[in-house]
DNA sequence: GAACAACTGCACCTATGGTACAGTCGCCCG
DNA sequence: CGGGCGACTGTACCATAGGTGCAGTTGTTC
């Protein structure tokens, strides 16, 4: 048994963090009850306040994770793209690509992201909260941007169009095409959009 | 004075829902308390439930209104476009300009999507809320494709694209945008990925 | 003068977030 | 082998929020 006290549980403050996302992502931050989360992790309410101090503190902690797993995702997925190719162009085309199918592969569609949901609710959170939110969205659009540098060397672009906002875009169509995925209940939206996010950056940089 | 029982007042109803609206925007449906509500526009709690049984049906009522407002606006923007315009490309090229613009002129930003709000905490609504976030969102892919029908009629598309995907991708650009310039606090990331989804669609048609 | 719309006022109930703090149990260190 | 620490439990308590139920009030309309 790993229920008594004082006996090391396997990462108790990682699986009400894991409890809290989900239900974050399906209810919205104010409506995920500290009760459900203990009731999940099979802890008491003294139990959850040992790990955050209050309810605030939950979701500076949900959201440092997130955002620290999506950098991984990036790195990890667009390194293995680049490894297997030279061209920074097509590197970024098959990452897209790999992005698309990794989506399309999740077996009940994306389950939100956590940077979306929080902005939707920005009211309830304090100001260092509010920063996460606003620096992570800014380093997806410094690192989309830097490849797309990388990329305009050796293939000028062929349309007149701002490289931030096309960095910025691909956070764009993911947030929204997670939303319609929700909306409409088709897991299929998101790798759809995606793809053709890919379509438009490959018409940008070799034309049509 | 327009405070006493019994008499007239102008639309209490729609004030609540103004004010509704305002609070879910920017704190979510859970954390919007019926209190501040009628602290709001100055009436009881008595007063809340004479117009709306439970907060679920404020929910309906909101999503409701938000869904026939944003079909007014498409019609009257897209409408005045084509007035400009005979030729159905140039008139949705002028359509998104103007509604690029109109995003631009909002003093502190787009205020945000309820659509998008509520895909955030969909678990919190019942099945007749959840139909109609998901037929709103089918109208809007409707809607647009029906234009995008017309425009490859007459402009064969020089890329292979599935003009459902192309439709979803104006709500799609629109939810995202309005996420990341809330998340930045840049209130230019929506009119900008607007011109851009443009750019988009012009090369689409008529290649760069 | 009655019906009705649009409320007010009061009583009451439950759940939730949060605070406070003392106690407990197993493990590791010296 | 004992003491401290990490990871909790248990109990008590409080304010706020959503919600129910219902009787009473007032201005307008027929």
């Amino acid at each position: 048994m790993n229920n008594e006290p004082g006996r090391q549980r396997s990462g108790t403050r990682e699986q009400l963090l894991d409890a809290a996302e989900t239900a974050v992502l399906e209810k919205g931050f104010a409506a995920t009850s500290i009760d459900e989360l203990i009731a999940a992790v099979g802890i008491t309410k003294s139990g959850f306040f040992y790990h955050f101090k209050d309810k605030g503190e939950l979701a500076r902690a949900l959201l440092e994770r997130y955002l620290v797993r999506e950098d991984e995702l990036f790195d990890d997925l667009f390194g293995r793209a680049d490894e297997l190719n030279e061209d920074p162009l097509h590197g970024f085309l098959v990452g897209l690509k790999m992005l698309s199918e990794l989506f399309a592969d999740l077996p009940s569609g994306h389950p939100g992201c956590l940077v979306a949901s929080f902005c939707y609710q920005d009211r309830l959170f304090d100001r260092e909260v509010r920063k996460l939110i606003a620096d992570g969205v800014i380093s997806w659009r410094n690192r989309f941007r830097k490849r797309l540098d990388e990329i305009a060397e050796r293939y000028p672009p062929k349309v007149d169009v701002d490289l931030d906002d096309v960095a910025d875009m691909l956070s764009v169509i993911a947030d929204g095409g997670i939303i319609l995925g929700k909306a409409v209940n088709d897991k299929d939206v998101l790798p759809r959009q995606l793809m053709l996010y890919r379509d438009f950056v490959r018409g940008i940089f070799l034309g049509h």
